[in-house]
DNA sequence: GTTGAGCGTT
């Protein structure tokens, strides 16, 4: 039944997609199947879904097989309350990989790769580009800031969770606002390495080891940590038992060095 | 268990 999207796109050669919005987190193709089967013959239903979590984004596509079907389901279904929330149907603007879609139909079959990589921006993953110009052009969303806080959120459990009391990363200072490097950050790493030795020459003064005492009693790297717990307790250093860490042999040399 | 503008995958 559920095998929509299993088998990734079957044809968008003669399809028309539209694109569901507005619907519930928790309906899937099957539910929608129905439902616009009976207008047309659905040729597939994709719902996008979150690469961490799994979830459902709140939309789905639906691919007829004949305009005249689609313009009905979308005339028929757009408005409609599908699992006591307000859908909304209309024609897919763009494809899977950002054809030009007319009225659901991709009028460009494949876009022809002139020049390769041109016009393109293969330095994005997904439609953060798109994402971009929308984002601009309209207000504030709260939704980005909900995913971006996800995505971030795992990786910053994980980064806490491998050096907690390790020397403040250099992730911060560049500014978590927009952090999403994975391998540009990594090719771009070198160049700036020797583009920018400033940053990396250490400071003089690290010989000192009285730079370390805060005369001001200010640690703006343990507090602007995440603003979540600014308080150490959650540590728990006193309530964790020496059996939570597993010390093989140097508990100094492995242990925290706080 | 939450959320809500938008354009997509084996």
């Amino acid at each position: 039944m559920s095998h929509f999207g299993r088998s990734g796109p079957p044809d968008i050669s003669d399809t028309y997609s539209l694109l569901v919005l507005n619907i519930t987190f928790r309906t899937t193709a099957d539910d929608l199947f129905p439902l616009f089967d009976k207008y047309g013959k659905v040729v597939d239903i994709f719902i996008p879904r979150d690469r961490r979590t799994g979830d459902s984004r709140g939309f789905a596509f639906v691919r007829y097989k004949y305009a005249d079907e689609a313009q009905k389901a979308v005339d028929r279904l757009d408005g409609r309350v599908v699992d006591g929330r307000e859908i909304t149907v209309q024609f897919a603007k763009y494809g899977p990989n950002a054809e030009r879609i007319h009225k659901g139909r991709i009028i460009e079959p494949v876009p022809r790769s002139r020049h390769k990589s041109r016009s393109r921006s293969p330095r994005r993953r997904y439609r953060d580009d798109n994402r971009d110009r929308d984002h601009r052009r309209k207000s504030h969303s709260r939704s980005l800031d909900r995913y971006d806080r996800d995505r971030y959120r795992g990786r910053d459990k994980d980064n806490r969770r491998r050096s907690r009391s390790r020397s403040a990363s250099p992730d911060y200072s560049r500014g978590r606002g927009r952090g999403r490097y994975d391998d540009e950050r990594r090719s771009s790493s070198r160049s700036v390495d020797s583009a920018s030795p400033v940053r990396r020459s250490p400071s003089p003064r690290s010989s000192s080891p009285r730079k370390n005492s805060p005369s001001k009693g200010e640690s703006p790297d343990r507090r602007s940590r995440d603003g979540r717990s600014p308080t150490p307790r959650s540590a728990s250093p006193r309530g964790r038992p020496a059996a939570s860490r597993s010390r093989s042999a140097s508990p100094r040399n492995s242990d925290v060095d706080e």
